[in-house]
DNA sequence: TAGATTGTTAATCGATTAACAATC
DNA sequence: TAGATTGTTAATCGATTAACAATC
């Protein structure tokens, strides 16, 4: 009921603060204010303290925000206090880097499968987490709980898996295959587009390079 | 002089339109309206116009747009139409996945190096590009006209090359890397940060069910 | 020509910034 | 207490949507 609904806009700023504040905690800072942060990160104060009293006031008039709370306070707020059964679809680089990237279990997602259709990978571990077949997958699904699964495959591989993990009631895909998955509503899809992403890179280059030519 | 500032917002949607017309394409559809495109892409139609002709009118009243046109016209806004030689910085699994990926290559970025700080990984190939040694970069810099450098290595060893490679005059970074960056403004950083995209996604996640549980 | 659909202006909506009273 | 800084309201700015005249 108290909940307003957040704005894409402060939740892709969310992580962000939370990047810094654990900066700032390991550099033993204690308390910061909105004016110092906002410096730090180049945005301004007010929008900090905006977006932050959308979840409550963490702050304190004369004092600032005490560091180490207000990181795990917004924390909370990304769901970073659970766990999470995490599987990744695709044994590629990607999904191996995926794999290998040991940061995601300390915040608690674990990662407890990798899948591929290559037979060739069939018994081969990645960092202790065993590579399995996909026509395991739906049996798999069936004796684990899974929140969220990555999607680290082609395009076409990645349509047709995803409905298949909703089915078996995973919550929330992150997805790298370059495709805008169609699925019901109430799944949670976060893509990563590495070529759109590539493809901006390129364009502010041109345009830099056009407004020097000026 | 006849530029506008583009917003972030409409550069951000460009490989979009890219990637829809594209599959327009390969479908062999030949013109499409603003209006058929708006549900396909699930954007509005009037989005859709304004974006386009932020940088000229491609289509035509009662006709629509030529895919094929518009497709090759936002190519060439995005860059597309040139070729770009670019290095990727730490050879992990990450480095290696964006250096396998192919069509990179046929959108004109051309990867001519890897580079990595392990001397095991001296002399080894990826996909027929050379793994060479960090500390030989500089030499390599003037010796090689760089447009990019992706950085897929940890964010010390980022911040470290990255004044580098500004230096010797790579105009543009890819950056994989967890910090921000801290670039003279006319260098172009497009930053892809996995585990920011991660907490959306569980921000999202447990926002859904909130939702669910009211 | 009539119908369709763009290009573009005007209206609306939402997000950011500024300002300041509240208060630690 | 005086100074500092938040929480929050109001003002501004920008982006999205609606509307429609222009025109193919």
């Amino acid at each position: 009921m108290e909940e307003r609904e957040i704005s894409k806009a402060v939740v892709k700023r969310l992580p962000l603060y939370y990047r810094y504040l654990g900066d700032l905690l390991e550099q033993k800072v204690e308390r910061i204010s909105s004016n110092e942060l906002s410096h730090q990160m180049k945005v301004t104060a007010s929008q900090i303290r905006q977006d932050l009293n959308n979840f409550g006031g963490f702050g304190q008039q004369g004092y600032g925000y005490n560091v180490k709370y207000l990181y795990n306070e917004i924390g909370k707020i990304l769901g970073l206090d659970k766990t999470y059964n995490m599987i990744i679809i695709g044994a590629g680089n990607l999904g191996q880097a995926l794999a290998n990237y040991v940061k995601f279990e300390k915040r608690g997602f674990r990662i407890i499968g990798i899948f591929d259709v290559n037979p060739r990978l069939s018994g081969v571990a990645v960092r202790g987490i065993p590579i399995l077949m996909t026509d395991t997958l739906p049996q798999f699904l069936e004796e684990n709980s899974i929140h969220i699964a990555a999607l680290t495959l082609p395009k076409n591989g990645a349509e047709e898996v995803a409905p298949v993990l909703v089915e078996h009631g995973v919550k929330a895909i992150w997805n790298f295959a370059h495709t805008d998955l169609n699925l019901p509503d109430h799944i949670v899809v976060e893509s990563v587009h590495l070529s759109e992403s590539l493809m901006q890179l390129s364009y502010n280059l041109n345009c830099a390079n056009k407004n020097e030519e000026e």
